[in-house]
DNA sequence: CCAAAAGTGTTTCACGTACACCCATGC
DNA sequence: GCATGGGTGTACGTGAAACACTTTTGG
């Protein structure tokens, strides 16, 4: 079924960048391409945008299609136009970024033609197409947004330790930070909701755990609150 | 010249948001359709892809044949991809803001078919397509960026006063500063340059002109500086 | 009782903020 | 000489940064 059009145009897909961190390493999902061009490479999941659904909506669909993941946190990043980015022909890829923690998340693997995996940010593969600086832009982007727009949480599970919470930001900002302040200034915060669970199964004093009060964050934005760490 | 795919294909569009400073107020670049849809409405300059250039390349394309605009920042914003967004069919325009200064970038005025003028952000008609959307979103940016990259200098001419530099940010950040915090920040940072030339043709005494000393900028980021204001 | 990580305060210093007057120039 | 904006310094308070020991728990 054919579609004809007066002007040449450019195929529209989707790519993601999926972050996910565990207790080593902030590490991206990639997919083993099955087909050519860059057959056996890695890349980022993504593909094509149906006409009868938004970008956001393709980028979720091709996410839960290769990789299994849903109800993700998901966020435009930028739009890659060069235009000899696809071998084939002309196309125009809108990167979206999303955040998972690895835990929830383990190895949802494969699926149809292909195998899905983690790679650590220090032990990435050179990628298909224009992958690699997609994933570049991505790295940069929540590098500087985990700084002032509390996304880091995304990142976690939904109840984490101070000091689960404190690694994720070092992880992520590549720098130590010092225990009493980073305590210090998260908690004055307000935004950090302590339940009255403790870690369970540690080999030594267990932690006490607290939920990101999504609310109060709200809340605290319209009086002119921002966050920044 | 008929052009035929296997699957349907969306449009693809840029449509860039153009920032001026005046005396006034901080304004944005308008054009009046000529044609339908929302024929006689006020739009964002922008048009079509080729698929011989790039997204930015189309960008200051469309800017330079539709307001006479050449060598300005132009910076890519947000992809927009409702599937509505267009009512004769499916259009996806990334957006791209550019800023300069109105003074030399006078009334550029009309092309072809199409009046373009500017309007100041208090002043605004409603757009046509999802162009209130672009607008709200390229003003959001900018608010945020100025404030921790250096670009607010694009509004300015080449060599500025303080006062100006102040006023600039003022209108932006629409808040009041004070003068000599202000002054003792901008200078501390080491990223003016002094030159020995001051205002001319005014009423009182002339303020000293200064000049954005883009190396030294570099250098500083290099070694870890930040700009914030 | 030992290993391992949790949890906790104080001091110091830099920087943001508030604030008011004299100066130079053109008319 | 007067109107208009240009240019300058200090005191105060808040918040960032540096820093080390005691507590709890499981094995």
């Amino acid at each position: 079924m054919p579609y004809t059009y007066e002007y040449a145009r450019a195929a529209l897909a989707v790519d993601c960048v999926v972050f996910g961190l565990d207790d080593e390493d902030l590490k991206v999902m990639l997919i083993e391409r099955g087909q050519p061009p860059f057959k056996g490479r890695w890349a980022l999941p993504g593909g094509f945008v149906r006409l009868d659904e938004t970008l956001f909506e393709a980028a979720r669909r091709e996410l839960e299609e290769e990789t299994g993941l849903k109800r993700v946190f998901l966020e435009q990043l930028y739009t890659f136009g060069d235009v000899k980015r696809d071998p084939r022909e002309r196309v125009v890829s809108v990167a979206y970024y999303a955040l998972c923690n690895l835990r929830d998340h383990k190895v949802q693997g494969a699926t149809d033609a292909s195998a899905a995996a983690w790679f650590g940010l220090h032990d990435l593969p050179s990628l298909a197409f224009d992958h690699d600086e997609i994933l570049r832009t991505a790295v940069e982007r929540i590098r500087g947004k985990v700084r002032y727009v509390p996304i880091g949480f995304e990142l976690l599970p939904r109840k984490f330790t101070l000091t689960q919470l404190q690694k994720m930001y070092e992880k992520i900002l590549d720098r130590q930070l010092d225990k009493r302040n980073f305590r210090k200034k998260v908690l004055g915060m307000g935004i950090l909701e302590e339940t009255d669970e403790v870690q369970q199964d540690v080999a030594h004093r267990a932690a006490r755990l607290y939920r990101f009060d999504e609310l109060a964050y709200k809340r605290l934005v319209k009086q002119g609150f921002n966050f920044e760490l």
